[in-house]
DNA sequence: CTAGAAATGATAATCATTTTCAATTAGAAA
DNA sequence: TTTCTAATTGAAAATGATTATCATTTCTAG
């Protein structure tokens, strides 16, 4: 399965999944905006790591923001970009993907939830929404008294192409 | 069998909650078919895991169990519990539970399949069963022509005695 | 401007998990 | 039962992602 593939090097995602979904573009002054909600000081390693963020494809780990972003400028070290990754992930600007045993990805969070299905042949990743399960999750946590704050849904399997590959 | 009912703890770890939900007793003879069945050597040391591992709180980590294995017999390298572990979720005995970053934690495969509700609070795991979920889920694959393998689904909020205290 | 809190980045530390490898052992065959 | 050998073991080292340290630099409020 693709989840035991060596650390470092990319998983096979395919351009597809390379795209952003973010059709918004960005302005200087959007990112720095972004930065203050949070209440950090705006620096340019922080605008240069959201707008790499923002422009590149969605579900990167860290160590591939940072190289992408030493590319532009090497003066940038990894440690800020777990940093401020962690950071935007406590509020909410981004969401984390613990998918098995591999390393943490990363997407802007969306404005509206969805949930991802991968395959573990190729390592394609859909996204998709289900108000139907969302809503009986609720209705789960309702018949335990629990009050749900957030949940993960993971769906593995073969892709079409995977298939007929066999 | 464990429909409405609460095992284990993730955080606190309170000794009422270490009952095993196998009610089912394992004779010596019984764990080793199990360790034949996946096509190992029948080791005192893997007849001790696995033994403790049913008796055992669910829901238990590596680390855990060494220990508690170490307590009955301390030649038993903690190597070999991550080792037979590993295997043992590879051949499907056990099922590996990731948590957010919190170290792999195991199960023994129950019969019927199940998934985890948990109390950010402190550390309550619910176990519970939707086949309308499920349901869903095939839905979806089969809306993107995924056949799916596995999934992970786990259900984060506050259970109804942390939410009291406040 | 300036002060001082916040941020940075090189480096070391953490920590769960995996690998290595020499010594031991299970269990099939004789 | 004895032999043989591939499988297994455990101590220790390695790994790899992530986090912490800390001296230095940089924001930004005033
Ligand atoms: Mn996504
Ligand atoms: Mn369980
Ligand atoms: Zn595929
Ligand atoms: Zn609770």
């Amino acid at each position: 399965m693709f989840e035991n593939k060596s650390y470092g090097t990319v998983l096979p995602l395919p351009a597809n999944n390379e795209t952003s979904y973010f059709d918004e573009s960005w302005t200087e002054d959007d990112l720095k905006q972004i930065i203050r909600k949070m209440n950090l000081k705006v620096t340019p390693q922080r605008i240069l790591i959201l707008q790499t963020l923002h422009e590149g494809r969605v579900h990167i780990t860290a160590q591939e923001l940072y190289e992408k972003v030493q590319k532009i400028n090497s003066d940038v070290g990894f440690a800020t970009v777990y940093r401020f990754l962690k950071g935007m992930a406590e509020s909410r600007v981004v969401t984390e993907l613990r998918m098995g045993s591999m390393p943490t990805r990363y997407e802007l969070t969306p404005k509206k939830h969805h949930d991802h299905m991968t395959c573990t042949d190729c390592g394609k990743i859909v996204e998709f929404q289900n108000k139907n399960i969302e809503d009986l999750q609720e209705k789960v946590a309702r018949q335990y008294g629990f009050k749900l704050t957030h949940h993960v849904l993971e769906l593995y399997g073969i892709c079409t192409s995977c298939q007929m590959k066999k």
